[in-house]
DNA sequence: TAAGTTTAGTGAATTATTTCGCAACCGGCT
DNA sequence: AGCCGGTTGCGAAATAATTCACTAAACTTA
């Protein structure tokens, strides 16, 4: 159907369905998402599905589908308009909006993620940077922070309504600090340590480990 | 599917069948790897397919699956020997033996990787940290490594025998990197920046993206 | 205007992945 | 030895995900 105008009621009927969504589409609309700034960034207007398929390796079929799940943000012979289908991606993930996040770890990846521009330019905000080692304790970190005591914890979320952390901490804490950090009422943790971790099953986990990417690579090689 | 044939001829049979092995399934040996491995450093010498997943939130019935797909590991009504099933993993994911790794940008995060234990205890050796900053050149990084110039990418590869990249540069480089790390013989490369490469199909990139995982639990959130 | 080209959206077909269910087996116990 | 609870490996069934293939629409060109 059209861009702008007139598709209201199929995402209201369409929103409802979403706990009916594949997971595993909704984790590839944030690379269309990121695909199509970069093609804005270019200048870019209007691009289609094909050309996305080809930039992300995957087919157009998959991504007018996936798409489709949403409502109709293309017109056919001329593809989708990139601005348009950037805000109608950024309102389904609920990403039209600043999240607080709190990051417990303040070592060497901590840091690094402190400092990371991209998370601010996406709406991510780092509120607290949390640690237990007191020589670390008031040191300045990222943009703006001092390393607070993890026992601020409770504080730092009640006074951000935070729902998501980040935790760069040494494996053999982390599991302990994850306890924390549900008891503190969090429900959404990124997790760089090498470990699973056992949270209640509203609390939802999302792992990085770069091993784990190394042993999936070398599976192929010789 | 993958099993054509019968499975008398167990083990030899199974190792030519490697190409039809799904991807997704070799994804998940790492995970277990992880998981056994920490089973193991707790003294314990034998597990099952179902501990196992309720640690990892899946079903036995998917692990034993999985491993089935490469030989007969287990033991009926014991279960696995876990450091049995570790050589096994290893073997299988090619991760008994180094394998030199070749860093690129030496940034925050770059610096955070350098200095990263787990890599060298997995057997991912950081042969060399490379970055285009002159500022940098020289500087020592990460355990007794010199912080190189980029142009030195060919005799470092070729002096380590490098396959594996690791890019830690900024979105805007990445892709220029990424064809430098291409024409100098790579075939493997985990890749930070937010940015989808494109490379010849015979070389494979992995992404970490941190705001992808945000963005994926932002859309349950409310 | 009309013909030709491009592309979205989508039901149907295909392919991939997960789960089920059970025979075969192991080890311990009586 | 024989039984029993526990567990694997795996074919078959059930689900899930992707791709196909076609219709309708929108633009382009003459
Ligand atoms: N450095 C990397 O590149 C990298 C990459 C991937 C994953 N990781 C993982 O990220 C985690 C952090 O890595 P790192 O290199 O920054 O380690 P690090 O040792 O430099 O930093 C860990 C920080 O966590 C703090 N900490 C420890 N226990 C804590 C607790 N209970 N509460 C709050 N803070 C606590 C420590 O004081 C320290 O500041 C590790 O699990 C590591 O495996 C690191
Ligand atoms: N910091 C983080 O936590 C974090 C997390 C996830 C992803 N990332 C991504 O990782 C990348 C690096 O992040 P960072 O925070 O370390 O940035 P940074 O700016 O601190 O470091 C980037 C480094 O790359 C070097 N570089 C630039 N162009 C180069 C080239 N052509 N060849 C070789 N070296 C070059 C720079 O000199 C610099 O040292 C970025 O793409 C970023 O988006 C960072």
């Amino acid at each position: 159907m059209s861009n702008e105008g007139g598709n209201a009621v199929a995402n209201d009927a369409r929103a409802q369905e979403k706990a009916s969504i594949p997971d595993i589409v909704i984790g590839r609309l944030p690379v269309y998402l990121r695909t199509l700034r970069l093609l804005a960034d270019d200048g870019r207007e209007v691009t289609s599905s094909q050309e996305l398929g080809e930039h992300l390796g995957i087919s157009s079929a998959q991504i007018r589908k996936d798409l489709s799940h949403f409502g109709e943000f293309g017109k056919q012979g001329t593809g989708y308009n990139i601005e348009f289908l950037c805000r109608q991606l950024q309102k389904i993930l609920n990403v039209d909006r600043i999240w607080p996040v709190i990051l417990v770890g303040a070592g060497s990846l901590g840091t690094a993620i402190a400092n990371y521009q991209e998370f601010d330019s996406s709406g991510f905000r780092i509120v607290a940077v949390l640690d237990e080692d007191p020589q670390k304790i008031g040191k300045p970190i990222g943009h703006g922070l001092r390393i607070e005591e993890f026992a601020n914890l409770g504080k730092s979320v009640a006074g951000s309504g935070a729902q998501i952390a980040v935790m760069a901490v040494p494996a053999h804490a982390a599991q302990r600090v994850a306890n924390e950090l549900v008891e503190a009422g969090l429900n959404s943790i990124l997790c760089y340590a090498p470990i699973t971790l056992s949270v209640p099953s509203h609390v939802r986990v999302e792992y990085i480990d770069p091993v784990v990417h190394f042993q999936h690579m070398t599976y192929y090689l010789n």
